[in-house]
DNA sequence: TCGTATT
């Protein structure tokens, strides 16, 4: 039925409507195909863009890929069809270098060239910061283990690249794993600094924790029909309450007298814009702060089930999910988001304002450095204003958020 | 500065 060396390839860049039927007549033009599945969330049974198709020979992946790959661009979609082995049959860490001290000026072609003695080359990209200039240096990935480690031997510590401050470095890039480390150790050592609740909860004077425990109690109650993530918060904000009564101190850096507003105000609302001029003044934080931290990102899914007058109401939404994205009005798109900023902490900071669906830092695909901006899908308008309303402006570090509408998919069509 | 997703 299937060739022993078949390759299983990813498919990227699928519109969500497109379901395993209408993929089919694209692909079988290749060859036979012996197997071929969208992907799906786990939980929601959302369509994820992207699919893997297996052909019955080897022959046809190769034709598929060479002919669609970056070729054409699917209806609705901007960016090209992905079509290249999936991550599942490469294993790519062994065969996967990391080449350091390059000179700024090099690109990935100057790269390649270096690369090129020692074998075939998969990929080769120069890492870029978000002006595009590059960091010196790069990945290159053989296609196999053997290529890869005659590159080593033969280029480590080799010479010195004009603009380096010392000898090249060339080794295998880390893996997945030990990327996770370095960057969980990076998180730990920002999150009392950057965290959102942090910034507001991770140390303020006697003079606020009145405030912040009515404010708690409020979100308490008012997330008793929002959601369990805004119960979550709520908790969270009771926690950091209790941390303050134990001795923690703070800084107001700007007079919240302004926040006594002649109208009646959301206190969902008044919960962030009243702690915004509040900032972090001591590190010790961290240890108290980070366990409140670590969050599962998917959202709809592993929530605890609600309570039973609610699940009519939330299978209804679930099944909007499926249909598509969420309507109009209700994504929002954050732009100068700190550096460090995951989905999981731009959920912390929308989930106050209502049921989230997705919150979605954009990372360069490249770098998998985030490009501090993102999205927040809600399940209605009416949060996604209210999470504008509170959020934009919010000042951390020496940024202020832009928080807006996310333009519609259709924005820049010409009539 | 407007959704890159890997059973």
């Amino acid at each position: 039925m299937k060739e022993p060396d078949a390759i299983k390839l990813f498919v990227g860049q699928i519109p969500r409507h497109l379901e395993e039927k209408d993929l089919k007549p694209i692909f079988e033009q290749f060859g036979r195909i012996f197997e071929l599945t969208v992907i799906k969330d786990k939980y929601t049974g959302l369509h994820k863009g992207c699919a893997f198709l297996t052909y019955c020979a080897r022959d046809s992946a190769l034709k598929a890929q060479s002919a669609l790959h970056e070729q054409k661009t699917l209806p609705g979609m901007n960016r090209p069809i992905q079509v290249k082995p999936a991550d599942s049959e490469s294993r790519g860490e062994d065969r996967k270098l990391f080449v350091g001290m390059l000179g700024k000026q090099q690109t990935d072609e100057d790269v390649r060239k270096m690369f090129e003695p020692f074998g075939t080359i998969d990929e080769c990209t120069v890492l870029r910061g978000p002006d595009g200039t590059s960091k010196g240096c790069a990945f290159v990935k053989f296609q196999t283990h053997a290529e890869a480690q005659a590159a080593i031997n033969t280029l480590h510590s080799s010479r010195t690249l004009p603009g380096a401050s010392s000898s090249l470095v060339v080794k295998f890039a880390d893996t997945e794993k030990e990327r996770g480390l370095r960057r969980m150790q990076q998180v730990a050592t920002q999150l009392g600094m950057f965290s959102p609740i942090a910034l507001q909860f991770g140390a303020y004077s006697a003079y606020t924790q009145a405030l912040m425990q009515q404010q708690a109690a409020l979100v308490a109650a008012h997330s008793a029909y929002l959601s369990p993530m805004a119960t979550m918060a709520a908790v969270q904000m009771q926690h950091m309450a209790a941390i303050n009564a134990n001795g923690l101190i703070a800084t107001p850096i700007t007079p919240s007298s302004a926040q006594s507003p002649a109208a009646p105000v959301d206190p969902l609302q008044q919960a962030y814009a009243g702690m915004q001029h509040y900032t972090a003044a001591y590190p010790a934080a961290y240890s108290l702060v980070a366990p409140a931290f670590p969050q599962p990102p998917a959202l709809v899914a592993q929530q605890p089930p609600p309570p039973p007058q609610q699940q009519q109401q939330q299978q209804q939404q679930q099944q909007q999910q499926r249909e598509g994205e969420s309507p109009d009005g209700c994504n929002i798109f954050i732009y100068h988001l700190p550096q460090e900023f995951t989905d999981s902490e731009i959920l912390q900071m929308f989930v106050p304002f209502g049921h989230v669906i997705s919150a979605k830092v954009f990372v360069d695909r490249a770098t998998n450095q985030s490009k501090c901006f993102g999205f927040v899908s809600f399940d209605n308008p009416a949060s996604a204003q209210a999470a504008i309303q509170a959020m934009n402006g919010f000042q951390i570090g020496m940024k202020r958020l832009k928080v807006q509408l996310k333009r519609p998919k259709d924005a820049n069509r010409p009539y």
